[in-house]
DNA sequence: ATCGCTTTGTGCTAAAATCCACAATTAAAT
DNA sequence: ATTTAATTGTGGATTTTAGCACAAAGCGAT
């Protein structure tokens, strides 16, 4: 098999080989790359990016050497070609449809934000339980009721779902889409999830953050 | 020095000679375990807790077991006394002031959420640039001028923010932030900021958790 | 009191992740 | 043409993280 002649999906041959904290890092590259092509640079090294991120330039060199080399020696890795290949290489070289769940303060937030189209997701559809939101126009979107999960996954060959409903209902939800089809979820109750493992749960959740944070920090709190 | 008079914070004698990833998971377990304890659970054990996070039991006993023995043998660990000494080791059995930047849709939803409170944070100020904002009421506090963000974090001795503001603004608004005696800082703009290595960022993104996911999906995009 | 089952805390092993350091290569300057 | 400086990709060492497996201990049943 000649290996110059197919895509880059075509080259991993195996993603379990490939570290998924690996993975995980080459979004944050994307998007550093793209933050520097937008400022008209052209070329960066591993050596810069690392700066930027606060990383070493070693792992960055490290990481992309799991699909290919990319960079030229002496000169570094030239921008546009870079995030050509990281956007192929994570799949987000189009723009892959996303359901919502939850049309609460944190859904309108999500559905607003126009950032998710540059970097490869859709909003196509959001849905909820209460019918006081339920047909609300939320600009590109209207919010449907949750019977209609399935229908409309189906209809989009959806995989990837955002939960942004209350605490109570998020497993209750995570189960409808599941059997919808849905293959990955970000969920932002702060609960874990119980899943089938092929199916991929990320969480966001402020208050982990923060009570990492206050382990390093003097205690001075209100209230006391 | 008798170390079990002293409170847990003073047990810990080298905060860096636990490793960051602990500390991170920590919060994770806090918040199963307040989720047993709602449940009206009163014991658990580092199997069945494992089982809900799906990580290994004996990882949860080795990260407990850098800052005490909270367990019984035979029996697990007493919910509601783990949980204590938990967020005594996290700082988190009080309130920590915390201020926003940015009062738009994520600003507000952020603002109406009321899950931080009982996690041991309060959102006790809003900043934002745009006229049309300020003054606004967010329920609990009105949107005031970035201007006068030095004289609200220095009220309140506080130590942590959130930046919620467009992209191109978010280092402007850290450095003000920094400036004003600001120590740590949870950003949700796309972008890695550059600060003093005394301070510390952590990152919310959903970009990013979809970038990572769409790796192990099979593509299936829209408009291709 | 003893047995059988459960569970903790931990020494040690295994695996994973990171980093060092250098040959090879490129480009630019002299 | 040669020198100098920059930068990649990577073998291998180092460091970090996770996991195994077991002695010790607790609990309930008999």
């Amino acid at each position: 098999m000649n290996y110059q002649e197919l895509p880059v999906e075509e080259i991993i041959a195996d993603k379990t080989s490939i570290p998924d904290i690996v993975i995980g890092r080459l979004p944050v590259y994307l998007r550093t790359l793209k933050l520097l092509h937008g400022h008209g640079q052209e070329v960066t090294s591993s050596q810069e990016l690392g700066d930027l991120l606060g990383i070493s330039s070693a792992q960055i060199r490290k990481d992309l050497s799991h699909f290919g080399e990319f960079g030229k020696q002496g000169t570094g890795y030239d921008i546009i070609y870079l995030c050509r290949q990281l956007e192929e290489i994570l799949k987000v070289d189009g723009i892959w449809p996303v359901v919502l769940v939850g049309a609460g303060y944190l859904g309108h937030a999500l559905t607003s934000y126009n950032g998710f189209e540059q970097r490869g997701f859709r909003i196509i559809g959001v849905f909820d339980n209460d019918p006081k939101k339920i047909g609300e126009d939320l600009g590109h979107v209207i919010v449907q009721p949750s019977s209609e999960i399935a229908e409309v996954v189906q209809k989009y060959s959806c995989q990837i779902a955002i939960i942004a409903a209350p605490t109570d209902y998020a497993q209750e939800v995570a189960n409808t889409l599941i059997a919808a089809g849905i293959q990955s979820i970000l969920c932002y109750a702060p609960i874990t999830l119980t899943v089938p493992k092929h199916i991929r749960v990320e969480y966001i959740d402020p208050v982990i953050h923060f009570q990492h944070m206050t382990f390093y920090l003097e205690k001075k709190c209100l209230d006391e």
